[in-house]
RNA sequence: GUGGGCGUAGCUCAGUUGGUUAGAGCGCCAGGUUGUGGUCCUGGAGGCCGGGGGUUCGAGACCCCUCGUCCACCCCA
């Protein structure tokens, strides 16, 4: 008989992980919430076009999309990013700016699988459009840093960088091309097919051959123009006074083209793995315009879940958070009582488990034990007999009868002693 | 897309130059303890050794193909 599992990229998330992710996502709900932004959940296929405004030269659109027709003869494609979305979401429905919105869900991208890398991958992120301010995008990356403390990530350092207006990289990119060019033969095969393609993205190269090169390369400071060079430092004065550390970065080009102005990055330092970039963003003034709309500067930043996670890990933070079940029902005497005395409790809104198919004593006690429950309710024949039950703190090895008219409270009053234990 | 490592029980892995009925730890179930979990002891269940083909008297081991997975490159979160 055959059998199925997981396509490849993909994944169960299985609880506890699975609460792990619940309680990422609601952290970060709690912290733009509280700063403005409201949820936006876009679809998560889209018509083909809106993802290719990402960039023609960009591998998301070129070789990773899961673009497909579907049965209308549409052409869709599963969301690899959902700036464009949202962007196109502001063209159709022509909010009043600013407009201030976070997401949370799934994106796809056909690579190939590995570490911190899959086909369906998780992003969290916000994206702010009508704003021009720089101290919006020391607000962006504020509450980013702000999201990462409150996970209790400590290794996370920030890197930034300005890629000018439209004018300023294409000025910029062109200098840089003539540069690689003239030392094309030193240049990484693999840097000089990028080369054609996006000059800006040799400079994201790991190649170890094009690191001196690259070291010598022209610099995107040099070529900002007056505006966008006051913007910049208005972001980085911003940093400074909210006391956010951060390395400017030359070589921060990031990978899709609709980058302006301010890009930034996240990486863990505390990840040995190839992948340590956790987040990243910046500004995207032009795509909105791409997208139909009016024009209108925008910016925002997304941050992989799997990979953040991965960082706690490696910093020993963010455990997955604990179970629900306070209370747990151990009957020997059928069931019956225990599904009376969990719909008690439930109703009571307390978290309650039992077990069930008349197990054995033990057995139901280990998994009041694995439920990680406080306390078991024991009812057996005596206790039935007498109206009674039985309570047993799972921490200690006392234990004590109540009679069942009194049980609800007798839990109610174990509630409060943990809470205030706790 | 390119390169390399690895696929043996639910999980982590042993398995000697090919040689009888394929093992361990953990986990699970049961018993010891006919009313008590977390420690301990005993026992049990659970494997077409990823799939297909080949070599051989004989393959979990060797060869080919394929699928999956991990790692790295490319690129990105």
């Amino acid at each position: 008989m055959s059998s199925f599992s997981t396509s490849p990229g993909t994944r169960d998330i299985l609880t506890p992980d699975a609460a792990r992710w619940r309680k990422f996502q609601d952290v970060f709900a709690s912290v733009v919430e509280e700063a403005g932004y409201g949820l936006i959940i876009p679809p998560i296929f889209e018509d083909l076009g809106v993802f290719l405004r990402l960039g023609e030269a960009t591998d998301v659109v070129t070789k990773e999309m899961y673009d497909f027709e579907d049965k209308g003869g549409r052409r869709v494609a599963l969301r690899p990013e959902q700036t464009a979305s949202v962007c196109r979401a502001f063209v159709q429905h022509r909010p009043t700016t600013p407009w201030k919105v976070w997401y949370a869900g799934p994106n796809f991208r056909y690579e190939k699988p590995q570490q911190g890398r899959y086909r369906q991958f998780d992003q969290v992120g916000l994206e702010v459009l009508g704003v021009e301010d720089p101290y919006l995008d020391a607000e962006v990356i504020a509450l980013a840093a702000q999201f990462y403390a409150r996970l209790g990530l400590k290794e996370v350092q920030l890197s930034v960088n300005s890629l000018g207006d439209a004018g300023d990289r294409q000025r910029f990119t062109d200098v840089l091309r003539a540069y690689f060019e003239s030392h094309l033969g030193e240049l990484s095969e693999d840097s000089q097919v990028t080369l054609t393609k996006n000059p800006l993205r040799v400079l994201d190269s790991k190649r170890r051959e094009d690191q001196a090169i690259i070291a010598n390369a022209p610099r995107i400071r040099d070529y900002l123009s007056p505006t966008a060079a006051e913007h910049f430092a208005a972001v980085l004065a911003a940093l400074d006074a909210m006391n956010i550390q951060y390395v400017i970065d030359d070589r921060l080009v990031r990978g899709l083209d609709y980058y302006r102005r301010t890009t930034f990055e996240f990486v863990s330092t505390a990840l040995q793995a190839a992948h340590t970039a956790i987040g990243g963003g910046g500004r995207y003034d032009g795509l909105v315009e791409e997208l139909g709309g009016p024009a209108t500067a925008g910016i925002g930043f997304a941050l992989g879940l799997d990979r953040t996670l991965l960082a706690c890990d490696a910093e020993n933070v963010f455990p997955a958070p604990n179970t629900d079940v306070f209370a747990f029902v151990v009957d020997t005497t059928g069931g019956y009582e225990a599904a009376l005395v969990c719909n008690q409790l439930r109703m009571a809104r307390i978290g309650t488990d039992r077990a069930f198919d008349n197990r054995s004593m033990k057995a139901q006690m280990k998994a009041a034990d694995r439920s990680g429950a406080q306390v078991a309710i024991i009812i057996g024949s005596n206790e039935l007999e007498a109206g009674q039950a039985v309570i047993r703190p799972m921490n200690s090895g006392e234990q004590y009868s109540v009679n069942r008219a009194d049980l609800l409270a007798a839990i109610q009053n174990e509630v409060s002693k943990f809470q205030s234990a706790n």
